[in-house]
RNA sequence: GGUCCCAUCGUCCAGCGGUCUAGGAUACUGGCCUCUCACGCCAGAGACGCGGGUUCGAUCCCCGCUGGGACCGCCA
């Protein structure tokens, strides 16, 4: 118990219970954590919050995080979609401490362990053809019967298995899972049931009697996940398995293979899923780039706003903070604030105001309103140069007037991609005007397109062009004409943005210059 | 069909037996601010799936039901 009354930054309470003691004493060692993706061509969000989760828990540990490959699926795992998770955990900050590795890599170690278990006797030689297998399936699905190996294979004699394979016929290996009514099983599987603790679950059991024989290699000599897996967890030192929450059923044969191996085990947490509003599973092949880590990345999201949305789909702070940055977010994570229950990614297909969750959007245009101006600057020049809108004087002479004019425009922004768009008309004097702008500020009143080209020679008059003395001309300006001066602002911020909405008007004047003013007055009169 | 997991506003979360006329965020509506739109501020609408227990008292504990999800492959 000494363990948990010490509840320093390391090891939180929750995370060092009494049954985790009786386990194995996991909680000396350094934490390892690994994530562990499938190459299927792209990083999707849910992958990209399982990563985090466990980017999350080295830190705050002092731990290691390792990026190992899946990659024994041969048909999926190209260079391209290996590279794709790279750049997706990269452009997300997720940085591994080592890795990749590869789990095809490791194959031999795969195999010695199955050779180990089936010297041990904790498998065996199945010689059933995947044909009976499939059709005894397909019986018991007909009479709504469940379905499991019937261990057809586990009680033949040396003298039947020795005549099979001089018959050359293929087998796959297959672990034995204890049987308590036939008390077959090897030593130090005893028991009627398997049981752990998950730090999310809380305590998992499940009877032997519901686990059947599963296939560890298949008849071809590959070795299959559920043993690739435990042993690469197991050379690699994982003390933690952070994954989702479809691994819970695994988690049980897993365990039969750590313990038949000797190994000690690791602790396991399983996150919640992520679901659509439909509530089906989140796939690109069903839903699209939406659900990539990539597309978010393409509209202009900030990397740490993405991970912070994640962050939010099943765990929450102490004191329900949604704005938690990199740092705050290592300090409090715990994996016994994570929720249970599936959450919903709420996009909306085909809306044109909300392109992902609008609770994400929410949160990065957080981010775009509050960072610092610096960083933010640094940011948007990327945007600015691919719209061909950067002047390297903004990183120069003009650099005042750059970050001021950010500053000015990006509360109403909602990503990095809306200053390049949105943001246009501050940055160059090749803008559209907006349908909308045009026809309710600048039509609607036909005074205005010889008002404008006067209030230019005004403007232009000014000295200095300030604040004050533009506004002051400006409403002089209408006075004069006897009309509000709603009605000019409106229409110059039109005339010089092309926009309806925008920042104060005489903030946009003083920004764009008298020279710019003008010209943009005299331009848009004649389109009038 | 079997096994396992889950269940609070539309969505994401808080709540860990009384403090709940159930709190926050987002989205929505109205107002304030105001030259517009945002921002900001204020207000409103909006949820404990159902039925049994346990208890002096249940959103919170137990059971059942219903609903949702996951897993059950010689994929990972």
């Amino acid at each position: 118990m000494s363990l948990c009354a010490r509840s320093d930054r390391y090891f939180r309470i929750t995370d060092c219970l009494p049954w985790r003691l009786s386990m194995h004493a996991i909680t000396d060692q350094k934490v390892r954590v690994r994530f562990a993706p499938s190459p299927t061509g792209y990083l999707h969000i849910g992958g990209a919050r399982t990563a985090l989760y466990n980017w999350l828990f080295a830190k705050q540990h002092n731990g290691t995080f390792i990026l190992r490959i899946e990659d024994t699926d041969a048909e999926r795992s190209t260079d391209e979609s290996i590279q794709a998770i790279l750049d997706g955990l990269r452009w997300l900050g997720l940085d591994w401490d080592e890795g990749p590795t590869f789990q095809s890599a490791n194959r031999p170690h795969h195999l010695e362990a199955a050779r180990r278990l089936l010297e041990s006797g904790h498998a065996y030689k199945c010689f059933c053809t995947q044909e009976d297998l499939k059709r005894k399936r397909l019986e018991a699905e007909k009479e709504k019967k469940s379905y499991g190996y019937d261990r057809t294979c586990r009680g033949l004699s040396p003298e039947e298995i020795a005549s099979r394979e001089e018959q050359g016929l293929p087998y796959v290996l297959r672990f034995k899972v204890p049987d308590p009514s036939l008390d077959d099983g090897p030593e130090g599987l005893a028991g009627e049931s398997v049981a752990f603790e998950d730090l999310v679950y809380g305590r998992v059991e499940k009877r032997l009697q519901d686990i059947e024989d599963f296939v560890i290699v298949r008849s071809d000599g590959l070795p299959l996940y559920l043993l690739s897996n435990a042993v690469d967890d197991m050379r690699d030192g994982i003390t933690h398995v952070i994954r989702g929450q479809d691994g819970l059923g695994n988690t049980p044969r897993q365990i039969l293979i750590y313990r038949a191996l000797g190994s000690p085990l690791p602790s396991f947490a399983h996150m919640n899923l992520t679901l659509d509003p439909k509530r089906a599973k989140i796939s690109k092949r069903r839903h699209g780039e939406v659900v990539t880590v990539d597309f978010y990345r393409k509209r202009g999201f900030l990397p740490w706003a993405l991970c912070n949305f994640l962050l939010l789909l099943g765990w929450s702070t102490e004191d329900n903070r949604e704005i938690v940055t990199r740092e705050e977010a290592i300090r409090e994570f715990t994996l016994a604030r994570a929720g249970r229950a599936n959450s919903v990614f709420d996009y909306r297909k085909g809306d044109p105001k909300f392109f992902t969750d609008p609770k994400a959007i929410a949160i990065n245009a957080e981010y775009i309103r509050t960072m610092d101006i610096e960083e933010l600057a640094g940011l948007v020049r990327p945007e600015l140069e691919e719209a061909g809108l950067w002047d390297p004087a903004y990183a120069a002479e003009r650099r005042d007037w750059y970050i001021h004019t950010l500053d000015l425009i990006r509360a109403r922004y909602h990503t990095l991609k809306d200053f390049a768009v949105l943001g246009r008309p501050y940055f160059s004097e090749d803008f559209e005007i907006e349908p909308k702008a045009l026809s309710k500020n600048l039509q609607k009143d036909t005074r205005l397109k010889d008002w404008l080209p006067e209030l230019a020679d005004r403007l232009e008059a000014v000295d200095p062009f300030t604040l004050e003395s533009t506004e002051a001309a400006v409403r002089a300006f209408a006075e004069e004409r006897e009309v509000k001066a709603g009605l000019i602002i409106n229409a110059v911020r039109a005339a010089v943005t092309g926009q309806l909405a925008g920042p104060g008007l005489f903030e946009i004047l003083v920004t764009l210059g008298r020279a710019s003013t003008a010209a943009r007055l005299r331009r848009t009169a004649l389109l009038l």
